[in-house]
DNA sequence: TGATTGACAGCGT
DNA sequence: CACGCTGCCAATC
């Protein structure tokens, strides 16, 4: 815990984000600490020791884009989750003018 | 310790 | 608007 890598910060980060709401890879390295760390972001993600604690499915793309996810039936089920939550879609894309969360 | 990978981001064409 | 290339960072082999 004392000495949390990149990953820990970004586990604790992604679990803030309230339902509804979704944040960018690169937003979530930032409040990591790192930055353009977007891509370890992605990496931490797939990596992601259980999706009850990380809501992984609630970080998209810096255009609102849906890419990857290790669940269900991929993007298709993490779109269909976002859209549950109440996340607003354009398309294949999120709003991020409507749901893009920062924290507080 | 060094090299490779990966669910990105930004800019150019 | 769609596609491609480069750059960045951290984790893993």
């Amino acid at each position: 815990m004392l000495q949390q890598t990149f990953t820990e910060k970004v586990y604790r980060i992604v679990a803030r984000i309230p339902e509804g709401k979704v944040m960018t890879y690169g937003q979530v390295a930032v409040l990591a600490g790192s930055a353009g760390a977007a891509r370890a972001v992605g990496m931490c993600m797939k990596n992601n020791p259980d999706t009850t604690i990380v809501p992984c499915h609630r970080v998209v793309a810096s255009n609102g884009d849906l890419t990857g996810y290790s669940g269900g039936q991929g993007v298709k089920t993490k779109k269909e989750k976002l859209l549950s939550e109440g996340v607003i879609f354009d398309g294949e894309r999120v709003d991020l003018d409507e749901s893009q969360w920062t924290i507080e």
